[in-house]
DNA sequence: CTGCATAGTAACCGTATAGTTACTTAACCG
DNA sequence: CGGTTAAGTAACTATACGGTTACTATGCAG
């Protein structure tokens, strides 16, 4: 372990030294991504990214241009990496109501995960979105999720467990709703309850009552 | 119109220049709310404040310390406002299931016209609640719409038309949830799916669909 | 009617911050 | 192998920003 080796002395800090733009475009975002979730736009350091990232800060210049870039690169490769996510999800093989548990779990489960995607929606959100809306990239990656939802709201409707009528927008978005405002606000939340929503078993019992809130929606009336 | 009153010259221009203590701080709350609102805490400018409230930006500091005071401020009184709003709030005089369509109803109203107090909790939210942790005020404030969740429960288990066992603070995050992320969320659900979720008649419709989910949710399974 | 506390003003200050300049060094291509 | 391009460094800069200093004016208590 103390003893140095004098024999392989070519190289020896090369992995550390040696030029490596992908690894160091990589390592600058996500350093963005953390700080940047951490603090918002604003209250993210460019400084503080760097540190982070171990490298100099000429270097988020040179590979994203300015702040804004290197927030704009962050937004769209955290939208990249839920829709690739989302597209994993296979719900063929399930009948209506077991794919519609299964997609309402994957979605809260992927909040739990990712408090990252949470946060950048909420500061992109503060921003009117307008950092969104410049990105023809993120507005070509449509949901793929509300496509599987039109699907399986049709196989339940034929299957007459679901009821017809169903607007899979509105349905995406209550879905969402249910597992976002929990997630996102669970620290106000936690204080004015006095409870530590974050708690795993907590969390458990969330995702049950939000695949219960939405079957029972979908639901049809026996009149 | 353009007369001069040469009469009642007494305090011509006492209602601007005259001091008032009450006035100036209220003036600064205001626009510290307006300014924190749209561009979070690290976003807003204290000088952005001052110009909007036409006052002296040393007065931010006598009247509230410093930009944390002020924003604290700012949380305490927004939140002062949904309490006062939620207890005004009267069920008594409807049946379980109209007095829960009501609630929700006027939940849903409140972030439609107070958009504000969305923004004001993404903020603190990215603070972790650690301001809202500070507050004693708002810690005593309780949320009065779960008290009144769970008396509507129970009327409801007794007229047998709501299910029996549900959690009012899980329900109460549940209609909140619905409501908010629609409206927080507003600007990046529009833009990905192309529509104006902001649309009067798009925002009646998203009501309409909220009560639905709720009221679905607490009927009773009949098996 | 005066003097003292508080409301209010204007100019100022130190520093944090995004972004740049000027330069060096590695790698790759003909 | 040499020279052009891109990766990388260190030091610097202009300014925006939160906060302060030093001062003036108002109004109310005694």
């Amino acid at each position: 372990m103390e003893g140095s080796q004098p024999k392989s002395q070519v190289k020896p800090r090369a992995a550390s030294l040696t030029r490596d733009p992908e690894r160091t475009r990589a390592a600058i975002l996500r350093a963005a991504t953390a700080e940047i979730t951490a603090k918002g736009l604003t209250g993210a350091r460019v400084d503080a990214i760097a540190a982070r990232a171990g490298v100099n800060k000429r270097m988020l210049y040179h590979y994203f241009g300015d702040k804004q870039g290197l927030y704009l690169a962050v937004l769209e490769h955290t939208y990249a990496a839920i829709r690739a996510a989302e597209i994993g999800l296979n719900l063929t093989e399930l009948d209506a109501a077991a794919g519609m548990r299964r997609l309402v779990l994957f979605t809260w489960q992927y909040f739990i995960d990712h408090p990252e995607f949470l946060s950048l929606l909420a500061t992109e959100n503060m921003n009117r979105a307008a950092y969104l809306k410049t990105s023809k990239q993120i507005r070509t990656l449509h949901a793929p999720l509300v496509g599987m939802i039109e699907v399986l709201l049709k196989r339940g409707a034929a299957e007459k467990v679901f009821r017809a009528g169903i607007d899979p927008i509105e349905l995406y978005i209550s879905i969402a709703a249910l597992g976002f405002f929990y997630m996102s606000n669970r620290h106000t939340l936690s204080t004015i309850f006095g409870e530590n929503l974050s708690a795993p078993e907590r969390l458990a019992r969330r995702g049950e009552h939000i695949v219960e809130v939405i079957l029972a929606f979908l639901k049809p009336t026996k009149s």
